[in-house]
DNA sequence: ATCAGGCGTGAGAATCATTCTCATGAACTC
DNA sequence: GAGTTCATGAGAATGATTCTCACGCCTGAT
């Protein structure tokens, strides 16, 4: 169970620490490729996963259901406001809405619960080249 | 635009009406067939899609990135909490987070919010089911 | 009812992200 | 340093979804 530190896993960690935003597997790849280190697709996927196994990165569904990855700040539980043009992301916590999804399931007899909350929308930035453009 | 009434979309409809949890295309497919109404897959994706952007239906993304559709009692924006396991669902809304979601985003200077609230669970039965075995 | 034109259909191919296979190569242990 | 084990990578496999295109069934006008 002790994770290898091989060359491959440490440039796609290397990776996510330098991307503040969300990215899709493929993405990182090219990313690697691109930076010239020599990374198969397939490595990407694996080391995506065990970093998300190990509660080491954030994983996210875009809303095409590509699976998108980003190293956060804090291992804490949290919530996202993601750009859906760029990826820029927010991280954002609300206690509030832990109570309320967890009093809503309880009431209905439901265990095991987990809750999805994401912010999607237009960064900014986003919007800005959108008009000029 | 107008959306032709014909034997396939009307059994698509009418097996969702029937049935009361989230399901995938492919498991609407099968149920078709099974009752005997040949319907190809594709003209199910095709309904599902139609009835989606008509928001006649309410569509959303399993853990495994599979799209479950389901005909829900109401019209208006909502959320769900759905049983992982047998897709059992139950409607809910959260009107304090929508205030919150939406005051979040609005504070990052994010535009065209979108919010992504689903909860997951075991229901009772499933619970009841697994504890047998 | 009837007809014509257009949208819907279906079988299979195509697409795309993700996972699997398996032979080879690189880490960690002693 | 040697051996065992796990990671790697290229390509095949998988699985959901979409596309293609020839053909048939709605629908509105006659």
């Amino acid at each position: 169970m002790a994770a290898r530190m091989t060359r491959q896993r440490t440039a796609v960690v290397e990776a996510l620490d330098e991307l503040a935003d969300f990215r899709s597997a493929q993405q990182l790849h090219e990313t690697l490729r691109a930076r010239g280190e020599s990374v198969g697709l397939a490595t990407v996927y694996r080391a995506l996963q065990a970093l998300a196994d190990a509660s080491e990165v954030d994983v996210l569904r875009a809303e095409d259901g590509e699976s998108l990855y980003r190293r956060c700040a804090r291992r804490e539980h949290h919530h996202h406001l993601v750009c859906r043009h760029c990826g820029r992301t927010v991280e954002i916590d609300g206690p509030t809405v832990e109570a309320w999804a967890s009093k809503v399931a309880a009431a209905q007899g439901f265990d095991d619960i987990e809750h999805t909350i994401e912010l999607w929308g237009t960064c900014a930035d986003c919007r800005a080249s959108a008009a000029t453009k």
